[in-house]
DNA sequence: ATATAGTGTAACATTTATTTTACATATCCG
DNA sequence: CGGATATGTAAAATAAATGTTACACTATAT
């Protein structure tokens, strides 16, 4: 069935990127906490905007922060 | 407020691809027309696996068929 | 020892994305 | 003209993402 799996970077990213906080994270992005908590622990995918942003906090293009894997 | 929105080039691509109808990309990304239709009028964006896996249906990097730009 | 920061999680409410059904219009072809 | 195809749109329902509040655990610092 879902051969595909939406995987990303974020905890990696957000150690590179000064030890940043899931805190830190979440106000640069406009979101809270656990919604970066959650995401980090795949419980479900951001939102298209959300995955942007993200992606700009860490000033990285964006296929480097989030993938559609197989399997 | 929202200084930066949500673009893509879904109907060009469509185009572009042997002039794809809308419900043939629906059909491929596994939604319905009427949701292929909502994203190309831009009423609101799709979720991030819809994305990808639309992009995987013209077969070009994701950058290319989504874009965060200001203004 | 206790206070603080970072994290994991859970229930419930709200917002947004998607489906389903349905109708309207325009074009193209017989 | 009449039928088929592609598209725009809309209301109501469901599903998924996000917010809010709250509690628990660990580590670290005071």
């Amino acid at each position: 069935m879902g051969e595909f799996q939406i995987e990303n970077n974020i905890r990696v990213l957000r150690f590179q990127n000064g030890e940043m906080t899931q805190d830190e994270l979440a106000q640069k992005a406009g979101v809270t906490r656990q919604t970066i908590n959650a995401i980090e622990a795949a419980k479900y995918s951001p939102s298209l905007e959300l995955a942007f942003k993200i992606a700009k906090v860490f000033d990285e293009p964006f296929e480097n922060v989030f993938q559609y894997t197989k399997e």
